[in-house]
RNA sequence: GCGGAUGUAGCUCAGUAGGUUAGAGCGCUGGAUUGUGGCUCCGGAGGCCGUGGGUUCAAAUCCCAUCAUUCGCCCCA
């Protein structure tokens, strides 16, 4: 039986040219945080289960979690999400880090799942956290972050939607404006949060059956799904619209049209999927009608570092999959063509490996990348060899060229050749590169 | 964990009333053309038809199982 050459279910091997659209996707992801002022961290893969257990739900710990134990018989886990390692690293120098403290990072993680269209096995994902802001200002501030990562791959805002909505106002809905219990609120919050998906009739069913009987002859389910056909915070009922929760979500939208952003919506059955957010969640849609759903999401979690003992530090935070960033840029075709790191293409004619070592190396020591074939095959094997690698320039070397150290230099897009001196070449290939970047 | 679809050459796919030695295009490779790619022409390599079992004189083709890929459900970090 001889060996698969497939890579793990659900996970993918990067060839040069995958790795070169992961690094491009990240180079943008870092360059935005950056400008925003976020700086990069890590940690390791492998973290103790019980970081997991303390919130998340039941499920995903238990059977969507990659987890052994290791020699030493501790319960360890690879991590399947960002949120619950940056929060114990802020825990732990709770004391001495200054705030607002800005962090970002793209780490890979793991969950075990059927994999299905935008979701793998593993991934990469860009967290964005914000500690230490206890206003909306924090969320606005992440939701141009994310909205200037789209605009710096070229999006443009008829692409996506920004969707808001708020935990503290949905508390209140359930809460205060509908007398739910404890229990009613959090079946409710998942039924709500799937509400998109099934049918009217399915959710009216599975409302009635969450409401007590008087609460249901008070017509509660009819009073709730009139909410959620709600669009705009302003045809909110007065009681509900004039609370704290509401009139911050205004804030935050008016602040958010200040910034342009104007692509962002009120959208009151955003739930996300986690029980430890507390105030603000937002997920951004994909308006491409083959691709119609969410790419990312975040919210505040005020408070996951309060867990590890120490005082709670009010926290925003998003994390976005490389999968459906990716599956979003080549829906509306942004991707651009990459091309390999190597700028040169050395091609060598008739038996002049050793002595044509000098002008390579001097290449090199320029700051050239260059590869040089070494086959000894005819030229023509070669040149498609170079263009099939994608590489822009082939360099030839022959008898002639070393003779009067003019080489021949082709550019393998247009397929038009000169000559020139070393140096000269190295000047013409990074000025290439630059105008590439 | 549940359901659907699909597994034939490196890739995309033809090929069933079951019947010689399983095909095409693209790609790969050699030559025409030993100092210059993409076009053209001529040649070549490459397949236990996903795997195992069953039915049959005979299976890529029919049946069962299994594995893999994929889309969806559950769930969603």
């Amino acid at each position: 039986m001889a060996l698969s050459t497939q890579p793990y279910k659900g996970a993918r091997d990067f060839y040069p040219e995958d790795k070169r659209l992961q690094k491009y996707i990240f180079n943008v992801w870092r360059k935005v945080a950056e400008r925003y002022g976020y700086e990069e961290h890590d940690a390791p893969i492998l973290e103790p289960l019980e970081l997991y257990l303390a919130k998340s739900g039941e499920e995903i710990v238990s059977e969507q979690t990659y987890a052994f134990e290791d020699r030493g018989g501790r319960k360890v886990a690879i991590r399947p999400e960002w949120t619950p390692t940056v929060s114990r690293m802020v825990a732990a120098r709770r004391q001495e880090l200054a705030y607002p403290l800005r962090l970002y990072a793209i780490p890979n993680l793991w969950r075990y799942e059927r994999p299905q269209r935008g979701r793998l096995r593993e991934h990469w994902q860009l967290n964005v956290d914000i500690f230490g802001v206890d206003g909306f200002m924090a969320e606005a501030e992440l939701i141009q972050v994310a909205d200037g990562i789209l605009k710096e791959f070229g999006a443009t805002h008829d692409m996506y939607a920004i969707h808001i909505n708020s935990r503290k106002l949905m508390d209140f809905i359930m809460f205060d404006y509908l007398a739910l219990d404890g229990v009613q609120a959090h079946t409710l919050t998942k039924l709500i949060d799937r509400m998109n998906k099934i049918p009217r009739e399915s959710f009216m069913a599975e409302a009635d059956a969450i409401f007590a009987p008087s609460q249901r002859d008070a017509g509660a389910s009819n009073k709730l799904l009139g909410l959620l056909k709600i669009k705009q915070l302003e045809h909110l009922p007065e009681a509900i619209r004039l609370s704290a929760p509401a009139q911050e979500l205004k804030q935050l939208l008016d602040m958010l049209r200040e910034a342009r952003i104007t692509n962002a919506i009120f959208d009151i059955t955003i739930m996300r999927g986690f029980d430890y957010y507390t105030g603000i969640v937002f997920e951004i849609f994909d308006k491409n009608p083959e691709n119609n759903r969410s790419m990312m999401g975040g919210g505040r979690y005020d408070g996951l570092v309060g867990l590890f003992g120490v005082e709670p530090v009010p926290t925003v935070g998003f994390g976005w999959g490389d999968v459906t960033m990716q599956n979003f840029l080549e829906g509306h075709d942004l991707l651009p063509t990459l091309r390999p790191d190597t700028d040169v293409y050395v091609i060598l004619i008739g038996d002049v490996y050793a002595p044509a070592q000098r002008v390579i190396q001097e290449l090199r020591s320029m700051g050239a990348n260059v590869a040089v074939d070494a086959t000894g095959r005819k030229p023509d094997k070669q040149i498609k060899a170079a263009a099939k690698k994608g590489i822009h320039y082939a360099m030839f070397i022959g008898e002639r060229e070393m003779a009067d150290e003019q080489y021949e230099i082709r550019n393998l897009l247009t397929g038009t050749s000169e000559r020139h001196s070393a140096a000269r070449i190295v000047s013409i290939v990074k000025d290439y590169r630059e105008d590439d970047d």
